[in-house]
DNA sequence: GTATGATTCAAATGAACGTTTGAATTGTTT
DNA sequence: AAACAATTCAAACGTTCATTTGAATCATAC
């Protein structure tokens, strides 16, 4: 087969930057797990950078796609109220959940790489990979925000924060809770209701003290 | 001088480890950047992977057993009742806020490389800085399961999964949040102490749905 | 001051890397 | 079937990598 050979490159190199990350993966792995030859990463992407892009493109960006598209529904169904938060917490969460099961079944390959990726590249591509979600992570703390009036600004990037930084970890680590110690039942669904419903208390905690962040700057 | 080539070369390791990551940093890059020669690493510590383990000892393990000593003291002061949950959020982060301060000024090169070595190196490797992690994980999840009695098992694990994840990405990406929009002060202190509060109130979350995780298997 | 062990040094080793090349092979259009 | 572009292929390119080597340098003890 000649016309997939861009599909089966796209493949491999997903897997093998998930397992391996982007720089201990070669074009050789990519090639030889593809069943292709070593210059069609070349021929048909240009470059090992540029094929990174493209795993990420067609991926990412549908799932980023969705994330807005339900926000935007969401926002029209609420009118002039604020979109209740674990219905925001749902609608960022749940395209990621959807497109791993989607796929093959066995370990997500694609969220270990969203998870790496998070922490890997260099300057130049972290750039990239940040303009993608730049717009997303606006748009959705804007919405927190709405349903948070009490809140800061700032509080509620934190909040963001967290909650990214408690999904890709997840994602990345989720799995070896299991290897960790006493075995137990983690359908992939199972883990993602627990994050949602821990990611909406997390939006919906009070401030412990009054501004957390910024009151008691030089206090320590 | 030539007593400190080891030093030198494991601070220069730090920094670009944290800055690079681990496969895209050469040797030559830490060398020259230590002022030593290229065959000093093979020298003194064996290979480039052990130069890696070397790295993490130094300052993992030193914040590891300043959390353990915390936690020991804790719960010797608290005698049979449970250590409070904000005193075990704060045994665990504010050892790596203190390393993080007592090292030179500016980005927090040290945290960046945690942060990286979460998500970046290879299975092999992974299981050194795991078995890093188990005894400080098991400890404080048993700690924190003490003093939230209510909550099963597997729902204490998941949350301080979720803690060691919003922990680790806000160490990567919480300077970013500046650099992202409006800018702000973010002085490392009100960071760590933000997270503690919200780690706080995230492990005291009660539980939206009876038992969130283990009983709607299947229900999707 | 000479011998000994630890350290540093410049240089080289062989392997692996991303990328390029040009011919061979396809698929499609006249 | 001839012509043409698109794709694949084996082979090589030049570079960089981690690691090794063996001589040079240093420290310290005799």
């Amino acid at each position: 087969m000649a016309a997939d050979t861009k599909e089966r490159i796209l493949d491999a190199a997903e897997h093998l930057f998930a397992d391996h990350g982007f720089p201990a993966t070669s074009l050789r792995d990519i090639t030889q797990e593809a069943g292709v030859n070593l210059a069609a990463v070349n021929y048909h992407f240009g470059s090992k950078e540029a094929l990174l892009i493209s795993v990420l493109d067609r991926k990412i960006a549908p799932v980023n796609r969705t994330r807005l598209a339900q926000l935007d529904a969401l926002e029209t169904a609420a009118g002039a109220d604020p979109v209740p938060t674990e219905a925001l917490v749902r609608a960022f969460l749940t395209p990621l959940c959807e497109t791993w099961q989607k796929q093959d079944p066995g370990v997500p390959k694609f969220l270990k790489l969203v998870g790496r990726i998070h922490a890997e590249v260099d300057q130049s591509l972290r750039a990239t990979f940040i303009e993608q979600f730049d717009t997303v992570m606006q748009r959705f703390t804007a919405a927190f925000h709405c349903g948070l009036p009490h809140l800061e600004s700032i509080e509620v990037q934190w909040r963001v924060l967290f909650l990214v930084g408690s999904m890709a970890h997840t994602i990345t680590w989720g799995g070896s809770i299991v290897a960790m110690g006493r075995p137990h039942s983690h359908d992939p669904g199972d883990v993602f209701e627990a994050l949602i419903q821990f990611a909406t208390g997390l939006m919906n905690t009070p401030v412990p003290q009054p501004v957390a962040v910024a009151a008691n700057r030089g206090s320590r």
